[in-house]
DNA sequence: TTGTTGGTTCGGTTTGTTGCGAACTAAATA
DNA sequence: TATTTAGTTCGCAACAAACCGAACCAACAA
């Protein structure tokens, strides 16, 4: 594969990634900007060549970048004597999707606790259905848990 | 606590029960309904009673209830000699939030993939981050296989 | 001090979503 | 046959999100 071909295929990643990032609540440019980051091999992005790539309006990177970097999502750097900013992806602990999981699978089990403890009838089907769903997400994030310390052994 | 409370801080649940999912993608009435469904101790409503309790029109009613059985998160029963549908929360497999966090898992896994075959250099910053998060996601993919079994065990 | 660079902010347009009411339909009932 | 019941469908209004261009600003350069 030539080094044009490459960069064809990376694009199409870009955008791809960019849909994987919509669906998790990443306003659409937002998820271009951090693929764009992340799947070429040019680490380093300024302000304009991110708008060049994306074919985006200032305002749009403006704002998308403001976004991402309060995230945590991207970073940048100055170089001495350059008023430029580099943006890059901000690499962050590699358990972190876990970690946000983690915390859905959390909250979800404090509303099934708060639903239960409400039920009139602890035997009613909805009822039997919540406890079944509230041991299920136990054991699940156990399995986190245990995938947690797995991962911070090998660090 | 009277029943009087109980309905009324019931109700307040299937609001943040309906918040959360709105989280999920859906729309804000099909949350509500789902946890009127799920949260109140009648399991089981009618079209009337649903547009009742949540103040909402008929289409808006029709609409969710529609989309949500299609998703197959409700699904209703007919009583002999009467019209009206009733509906109820559909019960699924207790290991189906955990089969959807495990297909979002993969897919970011055939991602990563993806973007690390077209990396030109398997060494740069991002692509050892890429095998980085790779590495992690099978150590939890296959935590969520134990799950799994640990669940089917219990049936 | 004037111009240029590297952005940010503001206002507006476009596009999409949500939910409503009114009109409609199909089945049961009178 | 006329009416009621149990919804569905359609068109619209209100609101929100996503972007854009233009104007603006701050720092540096000429």
């Amino acid at each position: 594969m030539t080094t044009e071909e490459r960069v064809i295929k990376q694009r199409e990643v870009v955008e791809q990634f960019g849909r994987h990032f919509d669906k998790e609540g990443f306003q659409p440019i937002a998820g271009r900007i951090l693929g764009l980051l992340l799947v070429m091999d040019k680490e380093l992005y300024t302000f304009d060549e991110i708008i060049d790539e994306l074919q985006i309006s200032k305002s749009s990177a403006s704002n998308a970048l403001r976004n991402l970097e309060i995230r945590g999502d991207i970073e940048y750097i100055t170089l001495p004597g350059d008023r430029k900013r580099y943006f890059r992806f901000r690499k962050q602990n590699a358990g972190a999707i876990i970690e946000v999981m983690e915390k859905k699978l959390n909250n979800l089990r404090e509303l099934t606790g708060t639903i239960l403890e409400l039920k009139a009838d602890q035997q009613s089907e909805n009822a039997i259905y919540l406890q079944d769903m509230q041991r299920s997400l136990c054991v699940f994030l156990e399995s986190i848990a245990e995938s947690k310390l797995k991962l911070q052994q090998k660090d």
